[in-house]
DNA sequence: CTTATCACTTAGAATCTGATAT
DNA sequence: ATATCAGATTCTAAGTGATAAG
């Protein structure tokens, strides 16, 4: 048998020994608890009976075809979508189609004028991309044109006034030292700075700018004294805070005319929306958790260190004055703009669309087809994976069992790491023995494991739950004669696991697992908690329970708002109010209703019914407040975001929105609505994930 | 097979903005 | 008019997974 031998020698890093004591009460608040979760839903998803749909696959798999410029009309697909929803999406501003570019506006121009014909005015504007063919050579584009990325602004000098000491003398830097020491001043607020690992990283990097001088004379950062640095940083940011109106207005402006500037893109014949235009600027790195990097020097980046991708034809971005590109290239099998290698892990950063962008829609929808090819063939996934847990060979079962734990967890996969690069975190691969306790019995329940570990953004997982006897006895297999800082699945990774599901399934992943429970779960939840009685705010308030179950099952947490305990007193105290207000009113209706009964006449009646409303209406003033404090505080350590983002098939939330009449602005807000346009456009109430 | 590289999605925190309260 | 706060937006780190290279 062979024993896969990764080192696990984490812990020998005698360098930072010394220090150990001082992060540990900062680790220990840093911890993040989490409730116990519900697993309830696992019974649920595998509801049987799909619906049949006009095989939703098409759009992603079309017949192989010549789709360089010559045949746009036959790309055509003519997918059944109704444009009586459009109006709900307005105003969509850069989804413009692009004008200015002569040379490229032919077919798919025409075409697009024709089309639009038929649709009113406004609606021509915007491009339904989910209404065309897709391509199918895995080029990602045909034409691509934009001006460059936008680099961070020159570092200003402090003005003289503003000193740094060593020693407790004053000493006046060069520039280069100086940036970084600013860098560091800037955060002193923050507890990172206070870690030794930061500290150290720091001044080591630090040291890497100054001048010889600065070198031999500045030896112990602790003998730096940077508060009159730190004080003129926060003074700055006062001032920027008390600045006219006019001031802000004009630098608003300008914000916007980079924007309009850089901000877009023309691809394929539309102007598209970048994402992240701006390049990083310097700093010091912060990485989450217990980063062994966390403190080094980002450094600047500059136009040599960049490598910018368009079409051959377009126009090709200038770089600034007096400097050079790195590289100009033109690939066009990938979506990116703009690259560079950045310095801390060496991995590359690139400029790439806005969500909103064909590109990024394209493969989200995608994304939810997948999942929902899995959710035709899960059961018999299940099913397999049960009885691999019965298999004579080691690899299968350690296979099975990590998979059930995908699946009924919502595990990430857990790609092996390079150790002493990152900090520790694991997925389902990469738990190790320490993660996880087996409890044959607990309180009233058989074969209990418990999880404890830190996943991605050293987030912790922790969880108690009940398993099978046969993953149990499996998991107690695997866990014999292995020291705590072995792999729990010594013969299993992303890899394996990767390959197996492909065969079970054609773009079948791990991740796909995670996808399909959010969603699954999201439909169900609605379709339990939803109640077409209910006022609106209510509906709201079952919606966001619903996405809050994925939440928990996707393990999104938050820190709590800082301000979370007042803002809960501020919406108490509104709660308050308006239930004095009520009872004012309520007293004023009974008096209204004794004043009519004495009199018998018009205006009291009217008096009556005028008193009757008022009631009605803080009555449901405060059922509106009521809710949004259940819901606050049901959300303190939750993040709704992420799973809202990437994991709940949007269709899933127009269709309820359809069905309960609830306005889809009151579940997206408007970034999120351009991100999910597509949905938007195409899902109907009956659609069924 | 293992490892490295690359491209892309997913993630929570930090920062900004604009509506509302004072 | 100004302060406050919550939600929106930005930022960039940290994952996944395909594929190339060794």
């Amino acid at each position: 048998k062979k024993h896969k031998d990764k080192e696990k020698l984490k812990h020998s890093d005698g360098g930072s020994d010394k220090h150990r004591e001082k992060h540990k009460e900062k680790d220990k608040d840093k911890e993040k608890r989490r409730d116990e979760k519900v697993c309830s839903w696992l019974s649920l998803c595998s509801s049987p009976s799909i619906k049949s749909e006009p095989e939703e696959d098409n759009g992603f798999y079309p017949s192989p075809q010549n789709n360089k410029s010559s045949k746009r009309e036959c790309e055509y697909k003519p997918k059944k979508v109704k444009a009586e929803h459009d109006k709900k999406a307005k105003k969509r501003k850069h989804e413009y189609e692009e004008d200015e570019d002569e040379e490229h506006k032919k077919k798919t121009k025409d075409k697009k004028v024709a089309d639009g014909k038929k649709a009113k005015k406004e609606e021509e504007e915007k491009w339904k991309w989910w209404e065309e063919e897709r391509s199918t050579d895995g080029s990602k584009w045909r034409f691509l044109e934009h001006k460059g990325p936008v680099f961070a602004p020159p570092y200003e000098p402090l003005p003289g006034k503003v000193k740094f000491y060593y020693d407790g003398k004053p000493m006046k830097l060069s520039a280069p030292a100086e940036e970084v020491a600013t860098f560091f001043a800037k955060m002193l607020d923050h507890e990172y700075t206070t870690k030794d690992i930061f500290r150290k990283n720091f001044f080591k990097d630090w040291r890497k700018e100054m001048t010889s001088e600065e070198k031999s004379t500045i030896t112990d950062l602790n003998k730096c004294n940077f508060s009159e640095m730190s004080e003129y940083f926060k003074a700055q940011s006062e001032a920027r805070k008390q600045m006219s109106k006019e001031e802000k207005q004009k630098i608003k402006e300008e914000n916007e005319r980079l924007l309009q500037e850089y901000g877009f893109c023309i691809m394929d014949n539309h102007k598209e929306r970048i994402g992240n235009f701006r390049i990083e600027p310097p700093g010091l790195f912060r990485g989450r958790g217990d980063h062994p990097k966390m403190g080094m020097l980002k450094r600047r980046i500059r136009p040599e260190d960049i490598i910018i991708n368009c079409s051959k034809d377009s126009k090709h971005p200038k770089p600034p004055p007096g400097t050079k590109w790195k590289e100009v290239r033109h690939d066009n099998k990938v979506t990116w703009l703009a690259s560079w290698t950045e310095n801390i892990q060496g991995s590359i950063k690139y400029i790439m669309l806005n969500p909103s962008s064909r590109i990024k829609g394209e493969k989200d929808w995608q994304k939810y087809e997948t999942a929902r090819r899995l959710k035709k063939c899960v059961d018999r996934i299940r099913s397999q994976y049960r009885d691999d847990w019965k298999s004579k060979e080691m690899r299968i079962r350690q296979r099975a069992v990590a998979l059930y734990f995908i699946d009924k967890l919502a595990l990430r996969a857990g790609n092996e790491k390079e150790e002493g690069e990152t900090a520790d975190t694991v997925g389902c691969c990469s738990l190790r023995v320490e993660h996880i306790k087996l409890y044959p019995k607990m309180d009233e329940q058989e074969y209990v494991v418990e999880f404890d570990f830190l996943g991605k953004d050293s987030i912790r997982y922790y969880n108690k739950i009940p398993v099978e006897k046969r993953v149990f006895k499996n998991l107690q297999l695997f866990l014999e004669n292995k020291q705590p800082e072995d792999d729990l699945f010594d013969r299993l990774n992303t890899s394996i696991l990767n390959k197996h599901l492909q065969e079970l399934m054609d773009g079948l992943t791990a991740k796909v697992f995670r996808t399909y429970n959010a969603s699954i779960t999201l439909q169900q939840q609605l379709k339990e908690l939803s109640c077409s009685d209910d006022s609106v705010p209510a509906k709201i308030l079952s919606y966001n329970r619903a996405n809050r179950a994925v939440a928990i099952l996707c393990n999104h947490q938050r820190a709590p708002p800082k301000t979370f305990e007042k803002s809960m007193q501020n919406l108490q105290t509104k709660i308050d109010e308006k239930q004095n207000q009520l009872s004012a009113a309520r007293k004023q209706l009974k008096a209204a209703k004794a004043d009519h009964k004495a009199s018998h006449d018009e205006k009291s009646k009217k008096a009556v019914e005028v008193k009757r409303k008022a009631v009605q209406r803080i009555e449901e003033q405060l059922m509106k407040l009521q809710v949004q404090a259940t819901d606050r505080e049901e959300n303190k350590q939750i993040a709704l975001g992420t799973s809202k983002l990437n994991y709940l098939d949007p269709r899933i939330s127009v269709a309820w929105c359809k069905k309960y009449g609830v306005p889809i602005e009151k579940i997206y807000n408007k970034t999120q609505r351009e991100k999910f346009a597509w949905a938007i456009d195409m899902a109907e109430k009956d659609y069924e994930f």
